[in-house]
DNA sequence: CGAATTTGACCTGC
DNA sequence: GCAGGTCAAATTCG
């Protein structure tokens, strides 16, 4: 009965992080096609205002995939005492705001001076990928080991911001085949600091060269498949990450969310992409692909003739 | 030269 | 006792 009751909870706490990570990606859609408009008609700089809101709302979409991530990965109704969990939803009863509890939680794994503490085995969600996930995050590497029956070194990374704002969020890479690379990233607590690094400024701006591509698939490119790739807007991220990108993988986006038709794709895009190879735009119907396009390129398109309306 | 990564030693939990 | 996780000095990078 009362376990019944979380089960449902925790269904209506999804779905809440779902609806309103769909709504603050078409806000920013929003955002960013407005700017688009803009710039199309006029040479005004809003810049300013726009890029903060829409740092903001790319936090937000990614702190919904994040939640939501994790109640997908916590089969438990009932959590025990000694269970370290990013987010405290012992309550569930309650339906806690997730983004606001996390904090206490976290500082479960913080070491102690002098005799360290490890962790305990409560992953919060893992994921198999043919790249190292970019997830909005700084990583900093502080450890590796070569793993029993493992044929190669596991990677530890913590938080950038671990010691500045006692973020407790951690994770392991190993990668677990070559070819085709496959990476498995174990995600460990949850991020309480306020900093991301994603930086959409390059999003944003229309002449910026640097590369960067929202990826709806789960086919990744690393940075050593493209060498002369490089980026001044993701300097911060750690030296190991792979290509800057915004992966969202494919099978975390719910059908219908990312784009509707409502949207006001009248206008005529120019996009500019480096190295892309996959560009993915979701209706609610269709999707449009490029593939192979190695050099860097304009597009110019009509959206609506993409989406043969 | 400061920041990030590497690496071997140390510590903990099983 | 061992395997895995963490620390921190050394090294590398930008």
């Amino acid at each position: 009965m009362e376990n019944r009751h979380l089960s449902n909870c925790r269904k209506q706490i999804m779905e809440q992080e779902l609806i309103r990570g769909r709504d603050t990606a078409n806000q920013l859609l929003e955002v960013i096609v407005n700017k688009l408009n803009i710039n199309l008609h006029h040479h005004g700089d809003l810049e300013g205002l726009i890029i903060p809101l829409a740092q903001d709302l790319v936090n937000k979409v990614l702190r919904s995939f994040t939640n939501t991530l994790f109640l997908l990965n916590t089969n438990n109704d009932v959590f025990s005492d000694e269970e370290v969990l990013p987010i405290t939803i012992k309550d569930l009863s309650k339906c806690p705001k997730l983004e606001e509890t996390d904090h206490e939680a976290c500082k479960t794994f913080k070491v102690q001076r002098g005799c360290y503490k490890r962790k305990s085995n409560a992953i919060t969600w893992e994921k198999d990928s043919s790249i190292l996930i970019e997830d909005g995050y700084e990583w900093r590497k502080y450890g590796q080991k070569k793993i029993m029956n493992a044929k190669y070194i596991r990677s530890y990374y913590r938080c950038s911001y671990k010691n500045e704002q006692d973020c407790a969020a951690m994770k392991q890479v190993q990668r677990i085949q070559v070819d085709p690379p496959l990476y498995r990233t174990t995600y460990y607590g949850h991020h309480n600091c306020k900093t991301s690094n994603l930086d959409i400024t390059s999003l944003l701006e229309p002449n910026n060269t640097s590369s960067m591509f929202i990826n709806f698939n789960d086919s990744f490119q690393t940075k050593e498949q493209y060498p002369s790739f490089s980026s001044s807007s993701f300097s911060k991220s750690t030296k190991q990450e792979p290509i800057e990108v915004i992966n969202i993988p494919y099978d975390h986006i719910a059908e219908n969310q990312l784009i509707s038709l409502d949207y006001p794709l009248s206008c005529d895009y120019e996009l500019e992409f480096d190295y892309l190879r996959h560009a993915t735009m979701l209706s609610s119907t269709q999707s449009v692909e490029f593939h192979d396009v190695y050099e860097p390129c304009s597009l110019d398109f009509d959206s609506k003739s993409c989406f043969g309306l």
